[in-house]
DNA sequence: AGTGCGATTGACT
DNA sequence: GTCAATCGCACTA
């Protein structure tokens, strides 16, 4: 298993956003490997009122103000933890939100975390892939690009087709076009109808 | 120091 | 379909 170079990521957020669609995230633990192919991303782009880096750097989004290609790991809504893959240069505040994830390697041992037998429901939304992975405030700021507990990784599988719509669960700047999936796939998150 | 509010989920009608 | 849980953070004063 290789990390994906930091180099070949794209710059561009929104771009990023599209590229890690059909990629995998590989969680090394002492259990053994998680992995998962990537079917859903979001992305928070510069200037972009909904991202957390929109008022500048806070202790909590210092890592979207890092290199490209490391975690950004929050709590949302006290509840559940979020992962997200810092874009753009260093410097400046954007990322991409994994809301997805088809699962391929260590299917028991996300179903131990999860707490369910249900395939479809353990990497199917941003929440709940972070507990199938046990992606927690550790993995805050971890270089994805670099063998590790946490990494992307490429994926040999046939390109699918790319579906764009918008973003789910926010308010503001809701209508940008920011949200990528894989057309039809069912380990897409969302209500009935976003994934076609 | 106090307060309002989420990049969600799961339980319930 | 509706709705409460839950808590860290950022904003106001």
């Amino acid at each position: 298993m290789t990390p994906l170079a930091r180099a070949e990521l794209p710059v561009d957020t929104a771009a990023l956003a599209r590229f890690l669609i059909g990629k995998q995230v590989v969680r090394e633990t002492p259990e053994g490997v998680i992995s998962g192919r990537i079917v859903e991303t979001e992305a928070y782009v510069v200037g972009d009122t909904a991202s957390h880096a929109f008022r500048g750097m806070t202790p909590r989004t210092r890592s979207m103000f890092g290199e490209p290609g490391h975690a950004y790991v929050y709590l949302a809504y006290g509840t559940s933890w979020m992962l997200n893959v810092s874009s753009e240069a260093a410097g400046t505040g954007a990322g991409v939100l994994i809301r997805a994830l088809e699962p391929l390697e260590g299917i028991a041992l996300m179903r131990a975390n999860r707490g369910t037998e249900t395939l479809r429901d353990l990497a199917r939304g941003p929440g709940r892939l972070a507990q199938a992975l046990r992606i927690g405030p550790w993995a805050d700021g971890l270089d994805l690009c670099a063998d590790g507990p946490l990494c992307l990784a490429h994926d040999d599988h046939e390109p699918d087709e790319i579906g764009v719509g918008v973003r789910i669960g926010i308010t503001k700047d809701a209508d940008r076009p920011l949200r990528f999936y894989l057309r039809g796939n069912p380990f897409v998150s969302g209500p009935k109808g976003l994934n076609v």
